[in-house]
DNA sequence: CGGCTGCTTTGATGACAGTCAATATAGACG
DNA sequence: CGTCTATATTGACTGTCATCAAAGCAGCCG
């Protein structure tokens, strides 16, 4: 549970493909691209996502899946013991927001050199929060 | 087993934050991200790509692990299935190589909106096998 | 041909993951 | 305080996965 990220010492996520990754640094993106490995995990990421915000709430999310309220949970539970969601309780309502710092990590880690755009070394964003994210 | 790559009817892969997956390329790209969810496998593909040429023949990889080299072979097997290696025999040596378009493909599907540089619609690179990685 | 090396496949086993029903917690509202 | 709604946790079940030993297959080489 030790991201990169939180650390911050590190420069940045050189892509895969550059160097052979360490067996901690593996360990630690296995476990967030194993949170990814599920379909119904990838479609509430990119339910979340694609909300306005980058966030909504637990009831937006349910209706989309045909499963048990109990799996819903567990689904989102993974996904934020994998450090790719936050969640945040409002009154009644639990609302999801997917933290980007974290999708890019692994957007960067996956690019391949042919990829890279020119002039950007590295395509990792800063930590930026979630902003104009919507046009 | 059919990525979209193969079909090469869409324009590219949107990202994972512009809208919601359907159902069907959810399950698709969750069978590629849950042959990464495994650190020997990500190892392996690190240590693959970042090969020169991006291939690699199974005697150079299998000394990286502490596994049996049947568990080696599974994993390999594991990755190629899901469309992120590809290999070919020459004589009595097998040489694994990535598939770059797979890695941006998964790397395009993963950056967020801010992520992605302007006037880079998508990141998807055109299929290129492989060529000058190395410097 | 026969053995040798490199790799894959098969079969078995223990561990883990996805799912649900039942139960628990947390806040809203009378 | 009691109840109602929204979400989380627990426990149990079933299927899938990582791993290894053993056996199989494919080229080399003597």
């Amino acid at each position: 549970m030790s991201n990169q990220l939180s650390s911050g010492a590190e420069p940045c996520c050189p892509p895969l493909s550059r160097e052979p990754l360490t067996s901690d640094w593996a360990t630690d993106l296995a476990r967030m691209f194993k949170a990814l490995g599920d379909p119904v995990r990838l479609r509430m990421l990119s339910l979340i996502a694609s909300h306005r915000g980058g966030e909504s709430c637990v009831c937006d999310i349910s209706p989309a899946f045909d499963l048990s309220q109990p799996t819903i949970s567990h689904h989102l539970k993974v996904l934020r013991e994998a450090g790719l969601l936050d969640c945040e309780r409002r009154g009644t309502w639990v609302y999801y927001r997917v933290l980007p710092a974290a999708l890019e990590q692994l957007s960067a880690v996956l690019a391949t050199e042919a990829g890279v755009l020119p002039g950007s070394t590295c395509a990792c964003a800063p930590t930026e929060p979630l902003e104009e994210a919507v046009s």
